[in-house]
DNA sequence: CTTGATAATTAGCCAAGCATAACAATAAAA
DNA sequence: TTTTATTGTTATGCTTGGCTAATTATCAAG
């Protein structure tokens, strides 16, 4: 498997849904694979404003004829809006169902890290099968055992069963001007590679970094922590949410 | 991608993986529904001697002739003998399969009971789905964070990851002569309404009881508890593995 | 030894999801 | 504006794993 950085997951909102009678398990029936393709639009869409066949192909490693397909299924069952030729984007109901495979897949990675010690770098791909394998109720008690948590391993809102609608935090990192002092906020969960690395410079969740140099020119941005200088590309910097901190 | 023509590649046993590339999950690649055929084989060879086509099609709740084609390709993968007309065994490495899938759904439900305080008439369910999504990592994990357990909520062994060979524990409950004091052993795990009854009266793995009445005629075992007096039906009864203990 | 009843198999079909190949639309460049 | 590269779509087909309907084995009784 290919470390692709070009699909990090950083979303957003939600709305959940509705009065839950669905005995044990799911609220609503969805295949693995409508799960998958409901994720990766709502993260696509999230990042562009927009979710194309092409993108869409990528991010599940199937071809657009798949997905053009799969789409129009999607669309048919109101989990999406798609005009052809022009891109997807979900659903009021789209978004609910987004927002419930999230909050599972964001529980499930806490629930990894915290209690079975399993690194942040290895907890996403893990969380990525077994989220289409517990419904709310199991759900509900992973968020119970865990004290009702804000925030997974990465620093990514975990969104409430009642779906309140999640916010963008802070701003990316790219746009961070020179000099300024940072609080790392959010990072992708599924590039581990990057993880590691930020692992290895001693960076998580709540560290505060100063931003040396952010050019333009260079495409890179040049942070100082505590032990090291390091210099990430614009790409991954524009992937990495942070707050702004008083000297 | 088409997992085809690898089929002898496929043969390694359920040991872990080599270091580095690629899977990090199953050791060898199983279909769910292979999984759960392979399952269903083992428990029904375990009780009959051997698994017909029409328990295996009632055990998985699909219709025979599916069932005749899955044992097909069961076959032709070597993971069971089949003689058409006769019926199913496992394979060696049937066997060997069967073991490892066993392994994930008992730690799982083990794992859910004792962490998340999931009834023991419920686990079966939930370790019904997550043990497809699970792989000998995670497993060596649970089994890790558990103290490496010997046995499931239920009493039923858990395999070792070696696949040391399933036995038998202790007796059939509808095999002990009236007027016995006996000890439970194992109970099914599929049966939440039956593992309900126990629990309303006081019986879990462990318990002693009196056998009062045993009786060929009347197709039922009497208990005697330290609380109630209870009457099972010798199908049932037959389920429920004790253990003889003195007086 | 024939006859049903039951179990098992074959034959043929369906839906989900993926694939390739060929065609159509759009956007970027000339 | 015309050409070209990219993106999207249609047409068609494959594999899994189900299904029903029809056929054949097997076994228990007569």
């Amino acid at each position: 498997m290919r470390a692709n950085a070009d699909n990090a997951i950083l979303m957003q909102a939600s709305v959940e849904e509705g009065p839950g009678m669905g005995g044990q398990g799911r609220a609503i029936l969805m295949s693995e694979s409508t799960e998958n393709y409901i994720k990766a639009i709502q993260t696509l869409e999230l990042r562009y404003g927009q979710a194309s066949t092409n993108e869409i192909a990528r991010a599940l490693s199937v071809t657009m004829p798949s997905v053009t397909r799969m789409v129009k299924r999607l669309a048919a069952e109101g989990l999406i809006e798609h005009e052809p030729y022009r891109g997807a984007v979900l659903s009021e109901k789209g978004r609910r169902f987004a927002n419930a495979v999230l909050r599972r897949h964001r529980l499930i990675e806490l629930f990894l890290h915290q209690v079975l010690s399993v690194p942040w770098d290895e907890v996403h791909e893990y969380a990525d099968r077994l989220e289409h394998a517990i419904g709310d109720d199991l759900t509900g008690k992973i968020d119970a055992f865990l004290g009702y948590p804000d925030h997974d391993p990465h620093g990514s809102r975990i969104p409430r069963a009642d779906a309140s609608a999640l916010t963008i935090q802070g701003i990316a990192l790219d746009q961070v001007e020179s000099g300024s002092r940072v609080r790392l906020l959010e990072v992708p969960d599924e590039d581990s590679e990057l993880l590691r690395l930020l692992d290895s410079w001693k960076l998580g969740i709540g560290s505060v970094v100063l931003v040396e140099d952010n050019s333009r020119l260079l495409d890179a941005v040049t942070l100082r922590t505590e032990f090291a200088q390091v210099a990430l590309g614009r790409r991954v910097a524009s992937l990495i949410r942070v707050e702004r901190v008083e000297s």
